[in-house]
DNA sequence: GTAGGGTTAG
């Protein structure tokens, strides 16, 4: 777009009318509508007056105004009485304004009421200026709020730095629509603006994206460099290809190039959870002889790693260790080492930690209170925890639906499902979403207390609301549906789990095995073993035995008989009390193949 | 100018 000359006689140069000391907005209305702003308010134009102000009051003008906006919270409201005549929206005044503002979100509202007074055009120098502006403020959202409401093109270099201001945000779709953006210009962004966008998506732990982004980077024919391999070595380690990863590391590693620390710290994390010690000790190793000296992320990482894989004890001691060596651990640190000392139910050394913690000044976070909570939760500590819950609100961190998770799971674990379901209301009030966490926590807790049909009423619920349900929830309900002798809602809570991908669990065919059974459903009982040998799902030695019995009881002997077989062709031996009760039936009875039978069972049993 | 880390079920 031209730039149009300066001309200051559309600025200003108007007297009052009457009419548009009612309306301000009049003033303004037509701005933008040319572009060199000889047809603006022709018809209010004031010939006599056209003249009266020069270069300098322009300028003087411009600088008051700038000050005001600076200075005073609510211009707004009184910036048309206190400039009645001048004409707000043409560029040239606007961006003398904008260079003694130098507050660029100043600016931008500036821009908005210029904008929201009339509709105001803005040429795109104007744009590109604030949006640059934007963009240094690393402001993401305000310069795509921005951008959408101008609809104006920004210069290509203008579009790089966008990207990685919006990277930098997390705004990673919008920065891959970017970058479409450019391609489409024919324009190829550099090297730190591919980087800064595969940082980007490994932050939003978005792999799909980073393979997206290197596979474009080398279409293109970039020539990448460390960070790129650091980045992909992160990527790996996002979905876990932890071999995969190493195995690039030790490429450039041969090539003379050394990724950054975060690299072999994620890896040695992957290694940890894996178990592979022997690899993170590699990894410390070449570290240390590349002049990476491990720092707090590094340990931070394997202990972690260590309390992931259960060696909490192995983490302990590396924890205990470095502080010894005079390494200081920080915030993140203790929560990690408290967090693992919550899961073994070592309160007392947690508790310890946390007071050394404090002592140190260290604030504890939202996540170091979530983990002594849990941990306090674990071991039915209840009062501690309502302590510290209470502390950590008036700390002002905000209840979650994390804490209300911790602390519903804890209650339900000692079976208190009462107060768990309270817990679960009051999120509602508070306005505290509640996840499939949430759901199948208070699930199971009802169903372990053999509340049914609250479990029930829940477990629909969380099928409403969109979430998963997962197979202990199911199986723990399929178990007491089946106890409890519901045998149809059982078989149909069992297909539509299914239905919906839940795993199945071998063990919830036992529950309904039984069910069958002792409900008397015996033909369909045997038919559902004979299913599940066909489909070779083993069920459980005890199932067998129960099965029997419920059979020999109930004078099905014939069908004992023939699970006693399926029972011994699988290679489980029969138990020395099941043995006693079935041989004293079967000599009740005065079958001819009694013999045979008992012959059998000893030889098996 | 100095990245990167930590919390909830089963």
């Amino acid at each position: 777009m031209a730039r149009s000359p300066p001309s200051f006689t559309n600025l200003i140069l108007r007297r009052p009318t009457p009419r548009t000391l009612q309306n301000p907005n009049s003033q303004i209305r037509n701005i933008g509508a040319s572009n060199d702003g000889t047809e603006f308010n022709q018809q209010n134009q004031d010939p006599i007056n056209s003249n009266r102000y020069d270069n300098q009051n322009f300028i003087e003008i411009a600088r008051e105004v700038s000050k005001i906006i600076r200075t005073r919270p609510r211009w707004e409201q009184t910036i048309l009485s206190d400039f009645p005549t001048i004409n707000f929206g043409d560029p040239h005044f606007f961006r003398e304004v904008l260079m003694h503002q130098k507050n660029v979100f100043l600016s931008l509202r500036f821009f908005n009421w210029v904008s929201s007074q009339n509709g105001v055009l803005p040429d795109s120098l104007l744009c590109n200026e604030i949006f640059t502006g934007l963009v240094e403020a690393k402001a993401a959202n305000a310069a795509r709020n921005f951008l959408d409401s101008t609809k104006f093109g920004p210069e290509p270099a203008c579009l790089e730095a966008y990207i990685q201001c919006l990277c930098g945000n997390g705004l990673i779709e919008e920065a891959n629509d970017v970058f479409d953006q450019l391609k489409r210009m024919g324009k190829w962004p550099s090297l730190v603006t591919w980087n800064s966008a595969l940082l980007g998506a490994i932050r939003a732990r978005r792999t799909d994206l980073v393979w997206k982004l290197y596979v474009d980077m080398i279409e293109c024919g970039v020539i990448v460099d460390v960070d790129t391999i650091g980045y992909l070595i992160q990527a790996f380690c996002i979905e876990e290809k932890f071999i995969k990863g190493h195995e690039l590391l030790r490429q450039v590693l041969e090539d003379g190039h050394v990724p950054s620390k975060v690299s072999f710290n994620r890896l040695m994390s992957g290694f940890c959870k894996d178990r592979c010690y022997n690899k993170v000790s590699i990894l410390l190793h070449t570290m240390i002889a590349k002049n990476h000296a491990p720092d707090i992320y590094t340990y931070q990482e394997i202990i972690h790693g260590l309390c992931k894989r259960k060696m909490r004890h192995e983490g302990f001691r590396i924890f205990n260790d470095l502080k010894d060596r005079g390494y200081v651990p920080d915030r993140v640190m203790y929560t990690t080492m408290i967090n693992g000392l919550c899961k073994m139910k070592w309160l007392g050394d947690a508790r310890k930690l946390w007071f050394e913690m404090i002592q140190k000044g260290i604030i504890p976070s939202e996540y170091t209170y979530n983990a002594l909570i849990y941990g306090f939760c674990k071991t039915g500590q209840f009062n501690e925890v309502r302590k510290l819950y209470k502390e950590m609100c008036d700390r002002g961190y905000s209840k979650t639906t994390v804490s209300y998770n911790t602390m519903i799971s804890g209650l339900c674990l000692h079976g208190r499902v009462e107060e768990a379901h309270a817990l679960f209301k009051q999120m509602d009030e508070n306005g505290i979403t509640r996840d499939s966490i949430t759901y199948n926590s208070l699930v199971q807790g009802f169903c372990k207390e053999g509340k049914i049909v609250e479990g029930t009423k829940y477990l629909y619920e969380l099928l409403e609301q969109g979430l998963q349900p997962t197979t202990s929830s199911c199986t723990v309900l399929i178990e007491k549906l089946c106890q409890l002798g519901h045998m149809d809602e059982a078989k149909t809570l069992w297909k539509d789990m299914q239905d919906r991908g839940v795993k199945p669990v071998a063990c919830n065919n036992d529950s309904i095995l039984i069910g069958l059974s002792e409900q008397g459903y015996v033909a369909e009982g045997i038919e559902w073993l004979a299913t599940m040998l066909k489909s070779r799902l083993k069920p459980q030695k005890e199932t067998f035995e129960r099965l029997v019995q419920v059979l020999s009881q109930g004078d099905k002997l014939d069908d004992a008989l023939l699970v006693l077989g399926y029972m011994f062709k699988i290679g489980y031996a029969l138990s020395e009390c099941v043995c006693h009760s079935l041989v004293n039936r079967l000599c009740k009875d005065n079958s001819h193949h009694v013999e045979t039978c008992i012959g059998d069972i000893l030889q098996n049993g």
